[in-house]
DNA sequence: ATCTTCTTTCCTGCTT
DNA sequence: AAAGCAGGAAAGAAGA
């Protein structure tokens, strides 16, 4: 139980760039502290005694992970790179700000902060926005909530570069070099999301999400027809290598990523493409792939 | 403790 | 022949 890895956000000197392929910048991905905050949640989530005024960029991101958390939210859903900011820059920040870096979720965001400003704990937020207020029961899936071009700024698939964002070092630390097969399998899910997630991304948002970065995605995966969802594995073995990394799977290989991909056709994530090698379609339940989300 | 979900692993057979 | 596809079966991991 430590709860100095969650977010150990400090960014140590000696990040290893092995290490920093391994991470991730959210929760999403494997920030073991995340639950450990949750769990060990007690009325008073936020252990800071401080004002928000004096946070630093460190206590501020680790407010923003708790109170997703706290509210069940998708860390993916708000881009955490916009919040690169002291507890002073925050507290000047004003609804409008906070809608315009979160989306939806600015709201809770500025609800929370407001109540800890005046109460120093978080109160009434927690009741006033619950989280159907901005999420619907398809929204449990990340990124829903946003459009295409919100969610494809602030979404990187870590592992396709290496620029180190605040969050990733958090997460790097926490990530253990896998070597063997139990040991991947003791750490792989450990925490990522909560209830409605909670194994953290699936394998489907995973491809998703490579897709909506094509700046990002070194000919990995590409749209052959984008309205319809259709996309074509173009280096299916090293998409595999990826997934498996995020898993801290190193045995994983495009068959079973493949089969995983093929249980999705049952529940209609995914629909067939037949006749066509690594092709494969978003299908009704897959939220968040389409440009202007119906 | 048990159930459920989401994979992961392995497999056989088929197709391209 | 190799790679990919289809889908059954079993099991693991973790949350509810």
């Amino acid at each position: 139980m430590v709860l100095h890895s969650v977010c150990s956000m400090s960014i140590p000197a000696s990040v290893s760039a092995e290490s920093q392929l391994q991470a991730s910048w959210g929760p999403h991905y494997n920030c073991p502290d995340v639950s450990m905050v949750t769990t060990g949640y007690s009325g008073r989530l936020w252990s800071q005694d401080l004002h928000p005024q004096y946070w630093s960029k460190y206590q501020v991101w680790q407010w923003l992970q708790q109170t997703m958390d706290m509210h069940q939210l998708d860390a993916t859903s708000i881009p955490f790179h916009n919040f690169d900011l002291d507890g002073r820059q925050l507290c000047s920040m004003t609804y409008q700000d906070f809608s315009h870096l979160a989306g939806s979720v600015g709201p809770i965001l500025y609800q929370t902060l407001a109540d800890l400003k005046w109460t120093g704990q978080y109160g009434p937020s927690v009741d006033t926005f619950s989280p159907g207020d901005v999420k619907t029961e398809l929204d449990d899936l990340p990124c829903s909530g946003l459009s295409f071009k919100e969610e494809a700024s602030f979404y990187v698939p870590p592992e396709l570069f290496e620029i180190k964002t605040p969050f990733q070092s958090s997460t790097m630390m926490t990530s253990p070099n896998p070597s063997s097969p139990d040991h991947k399998r003791s750490h792989n899910r450990s925490h990522q999301v909560k209830k409605h997630n909670p194994r953290g991304t699936h394998l489907w948002e995973f491809i998703r999400d490579i897709l909506l970065n094509p700046e990002r995605n070194p000919g990995l995966i590409k749209w052959e027809d984008r309205t319809e969802g259709v996309f074509r594995f173009l280096k299916s073995e090293a998409v595999a290598q990826l997934w498996g990394k995020k898993k801290n799977n190193s045995s994983m290989t495009y068959e079973k990523l493949s089969r995983a991909m093929r249980y999705y056709y049952k529940r209609e994530i995914l629909e067939r493409v037949d006749g066509r090698r690594l092709v494969y379609k978003f299908g009704r339940n897959a939220r968040g792939w389409q440009e202007t989300e119906k």
